[in-house]
DNA sequence: ATCCTTACTTATTGATTGGTAAGTTTGTTG
DNA sequence: CAACAAACTTACCAATCAATAAGTAAGGAT
C-alpha cells in the first residue's frame, strides 16, 4: 500500500530515533525493507537527501499532531499536557525525539539538515508560545515576562527530561518513564499551581 | 610534560564533546597528537577502553570542580549558579556536556560506557540534591516535595537548555549562549524568587 | 510492436573504520 | 655493556561505509 519512499522514511526515522542519524547505514535500512542498499539511492540519491526528507516530514507530522491537540484539548493546560504526552509516548516506543537526537549530532550533519532542525525547534517554540499566552490570559498559567522566553524554558525542560531518562531506558524502561513524568509533573506544578 | 595517555584523553574529550563519541576516529585522534593511529592502541587497546577512561575521568573532574564550587561559593544559590555557569562555559568553548552527548548516543555505546554515563548523572543529582536541601533549609529556595525530585528537574532543565542551544551555536554562537542564560535565569526565578 | 519510465538488482568502487602483527627507537636497570 | 621494557612506527587487515554504473523486469503510452 504505502510507497517504498514512505516505508524507507518510516524505517529511517525509527533507526534515527533509536541510534542516531549517523549510526545507521544504508544496509540497515535496506535490510528492514527487504531490498538492496543500492535501491535506496534511487529514492534518495545521498544520505543528506534522506536526512532532509526525514526531518521535513517529521516537522510536518508534529505540526499536524499539535493541530490535532489544539482541536481536541479543552484548555491551555490540556494542550500543554498533550504536548508532553507525545514525548512520553516516544519514550514508551523506545524512541528519542528526532529533534533532540539530531540536535546532539548537529556538528556532523549536512548544513541543509541542520537548518531543518533549527526550523523544527522554532516551530515548536512558536506553538508553545501561543499555548502559554492563551493559558496566561485564561488564568491557567502564572509566569512573568515574555511568553517566548517561557516557551524556551518549557522546550528545554521537556527535551532535557527525555534525554536524561534516555540512558535509564535501556536498563529500566519503566523507571525511565516514571522519571520523565515526575520531572514534568513537577515542572507543571510551578507553571500552573493548583 | 603531560603524558600521552592524558593528552589522548584531552583530545578525545574535545572531539567527543563536539562531534560525539562515535563520530571521531582513531585517525582524527592520532592526527591531533602527531602520532599514528596504531600508537593509540598501545594506550587504549579498544575504543571501548578509551570511552570508559574518558567518562570516568570526566566524572572525577566534574566532581572535583563541584567540590571547588562548594568551597568557594557562599550560599546554596551561588553553588547552583556555579553549576550552571560550568555549562555556559562548555557552550562558550563549543563543547556539549559529555554526559549529554553520550546520553544521546547511549544505544550505540558499549555497556561499560553506558553504565558509567548513568553513574555520572547519578553523581550530579546527588550533588544537586544536597545543594537544594541546603538552600531550602536556608530559606533561599522554595519548592515542595523531595529534593531528589527537584534535583532531577534542575538537571533536566540545564541539560535541555544546553542541548536546545546547541544547534544555534554553529550559526549564531552569541545568541546560543544568550538563549541558554535566559532559560536558566528564568528557571532560577521560579526556584528562588527575589 | 516499440519505446520509455519506474523501480529496482547485481556488482563494484574508493575511502574509512577499528584493530593487529611485527619491527624500531629510547631510556633504564642489572 | 647487555637485557629489557616502554612507547611508539610501519605495514597491514577484513569489514563497513556511502555512492555509482550497468543491467533488468514490469507496465503504460504511442
Amino acid at each position: 500500500m504505502t510507497s517504498t519512499s514512505e516505508r524507507l522514511l518510516d524505517a529511517a526515522q525509527a533507526l534515527a530515533q533509536q541510534r542516531g542519524f549517523n549510526a545507521f547505514s544504508f544496509r540497515d535500512l535496506a535490510n528492514r525493507l527487504g531490498i538492496t542498499n543500492a535501491g535506496i539511492h534511487y529514492h534518495f540519491p545521498k544520505k543528506a537527501d534522506l536526512g532532509r526528507a526525514l526531518i521535513a516530514r517529521y516537522r510536518r507530522n508534529v505540526a499536524e499532531a499539535l493541530t490535532e491537540v489544539d482541536r481536541t484539548a479543552g484548555s491551555a493546560t490540556d494542550r500543554l499536557k498533550g504536548f508532553i504526552a507525545s514525548y512520553a509516548d516516544g519514550l514508551r516506543k523506545e524512541r528519542l525525539c528526532l529533534g533532540v537526537m539530531l540536535a546532539s549530532e548537529t556538528v556532523t550533519l549536512p548544513d541543509e539538515v541542520q537548518s531543518e532542525v533549527r526550523s523544527f525547534f522554532a516551530a515548536l517554540e512558536d506553538w508553545l508560545t501561543r499555548v502559554l499566552e492563551d493559558g496566561r490570559t485564561a488564568g491557567e498559567f502564572h509566569f512573568e515576562g515574555a511568553a517566548e522566553d517561557e516557551a524556551a524554558l518549557v522546550l528545554s525542560t521537556v527535551e532535557g527530561a527525555m534525554l536524561s531518562a534516555w540512558p535509564l531506558r535501556s536498563v529500566k524502561p519503566v523507571q525511565a518513564l516514571a522519571r520523565f513524568e515526575t520531572v514534568m509533573q513537577r515542572f507543571l506544578n510551578g507553571l500552573a499551581p493548583s
